[in-house]
DNA sequence: GTTGCGATTTAGAATCATTCCAATTATTGA
DNA sequence: TCAATAATTGGAATGATTCTAAATCGCAAC
């Protein structure tokens, strides 16, 4: 990542951090560029692995905490599968996600606005907040592999 | 349940059960049951209390061990919200779950088919084998008290 | 019917992700 | 500068689930 783009992303994270009522602290910051940098759905346990890279004295719970900031200040969502662990996704724009049932990775599918289902006959009474939407299939590399 | 109604289940257990290579069993066909009375989503820990209420020796590996075999000879489906507990659904009907973020309750939301979500842009190479939805929101009863 | 074998049940130990805790350290506003 | 407040830390605790090894069961072949 250039430095402008660095300055923009903490320039950000500052002020969301900030309106959220949470400080900006080194280690916040370097966890957020962690998951900035390889944008592949990490658990906590990898962001952990990878932020002792260069902040060797960071603690786990010191990662779940930040992640857990940043998920609460809207930089970044908290994405489940089944009973798995949780992993991290940076990206905010309206999307959902595709989960490849034959090596397990996780890959953004971008949304043109708010999903809407078609075929649900969601009774009288019944406000919906949020319609929450996850694929499950086979991803091109795999394809390939399976032939 | 009347008798007629249960000996209809059991002999859809039994077969399915069979043709998945499981044996039908006392624990079985009783947690099959358990799940059957009040369909209300209740978790692992909920079914095994039940169950023990007329199988007083059942054990909690065993309701494990036996929800585990309904949803793999598909008479049960394994529903997970988040992290939390997974919960059981004997409605095998296309639907899609709809959660009450107020009193965690969990609703059945029937569909014509199976779901279609419009504007996914799902790039080329990608095969689809199934798209999960879930609806989040507030149900008729907390809509109600809130007012 | 008896026998044998694999499937099932069982209690308890182990695991895994996550949260909690209490002590220390850092940040911020007066 | 100094207190007040928030954040970090390592380790203990938690909660759901899976594993393990021994006892038991169900069923097919004899």
């Amino acid at each position: 990542m250039s430095s402008v783009e660095s300055a923009r992303f903490n320039a950000e994270l500052n002020q969301k951090l900030a309106t959220s009522g949470f400080r900006f602290t080194p280690q916040r910051q370097h966890v957020y560029e962690v998951l900035l940098e390889h944008r592949d759905h990490p658990t906590a346990e990898e962001v952990f692995m990878r932020s002792k890279q260069t902040m060797p004295d960071i603690s786990m719970a010191t990662v779940y905490n930040c992640l857990d900031a940043l998920v609460k200040c809207g930089l970044v969502r908290q994405v489940n599968l089944d009973r798995t662990a949780s992993r991290y996704c940076p990206n905010m724009k309206e999307h959902c996600h595709f989960y490849c049932d034959e090596c397990g990775r996780i890959y953004d599918i971008d949304l043109d606005a708010k999903p809407r289902v078609s075929g649900a006959h969601i009774p009288d009474g019944f406000r919906v907040n949020h319609l929450e939407v996850s694929i499950r299939g086979c991803c091109p590399e795999c394809a390939g592999k399976k032939k």
